[in-house]
DNA sequence: CTAGCTGATGTCACCTGGTGTCATGACCGT
DNA sequence: ACGGTCATGACACCAGGTGACATCAGCTAG
């Protein structure tokens, strides 16, 4: 992330990376598949984290509920990270290559919380426009969070964005 | 298409499309920026209509109604591809790469749906909630539509999905 | 203690996507 | 017939990524 933020991420070579790291390209290339990947390290744990919750929500709950149980347990996970965020967040943005790759990352985790909606007795298409319109409640709050110079909490600002969502389906 | 579909598209080579085009590896390059972006041509097209729907909505429509202005608008172009649509999707739901650009371009597509619902007036998080849920809908619907035995229209499948995305939102 | 296994790393050669640069040649208006 | 513009080809080059093999440390069995 240091090169990454230094000279830019296109103009970063792998080798450089390793060399920085002590390691070879090689090396590198049998630790993380890719050159993007290296910048989404934690992105399996924030998924089974946002599934545990789903799992965990009460029965009552609606498909929206469930979501608003994930974004908060998605809200514990970034404030832990908050200091590199912001940087990283810098980083991905300016690049298209890394903009797809975030993009797939959240396919994945709609994908994989649709799956856990499912199984929480939601139809199929339920399930998937739930856990599709979460993950973006979470970019949408996620972009209002990362440059706020409150500091307010993620999960508050996930709140109120879920509340707004709800407002637009529910209005016309 | 052609040669992704026989061959699948990691192990089709820019020069073999080339030799096929009849052109070199060199002009295949000036007409697309990438390996991925010849199976995406249409999409500016697509994304200027949907646009177009939404400028084109009656005021006194809600944002997710001028979403659903738009998905109509969608629906038009579809139906005009719909035998290519098939085999297309097939081939970039194979591919990793492909899918990463696909998602790219439903993220552009959802930013520019999203400008187009502030100029008509709607709030900043607001407008990128209803347009990034229009997309949702949009591909929810489109994987439905793309392998139905009954060639069900592409509307009728969009409005379905849009109504149950409202239900959702308003139940609990 | 040593022989042999295993797993992590380095080395090297190679392929392919992608780009910069220059040459070639077709077409076009004058 | 002439000069200019534009598309294409030819070629060299770089970086991401992979396969194959060598090396070496640590461990375990006898």
């Amino acid at each position: 992330m240091a090169l990454y933020g230094e000279r830019g991420y296109e103009e970063t070579t792998v080798a450089e990376i390793a060399e920085r790291a002590g390691l070879t390209k090689r090396t590198f290339f049998r630790y993380f598949t890719d050159k993007r990947e290296v910048l989404f390290w934690g992105s399996e744990l924030l998924e089974q984290q946002m599934v545990a919750a789903i799992e965990a929500a009460p029965a009552s709950a609606s498909a929206l509920g469930m979501i608003g149980a994930a974004l908060d347990a998605a809200a514990v996970r970034f404030e832990e990270v908050r200091e590199f965020a912001g940087p990283r967040h810098r980083i991905i943005a300016a690049s298209p290559e890394l903009r797809e790759r975030e993009l797939i990352k959240a396919a994945s985790l709609a994908a994989a919380m649709a799956r856990a909606l499912r199984a929480r007795r939601f139809g199929d298409t339920a399930a998937v426009l739930a856990a599709h319109t979460g993950t973006t409640v979470m970019h949408v709050a996620f972009e209002q969070w990362v440059d706020d110079p409150n500091q307010t909490a993620f999960q508050q600002i996930a709140r109120d964005a879920l509340a707004q969502l709800r407002e637009i389906a529910s209005t016309g």
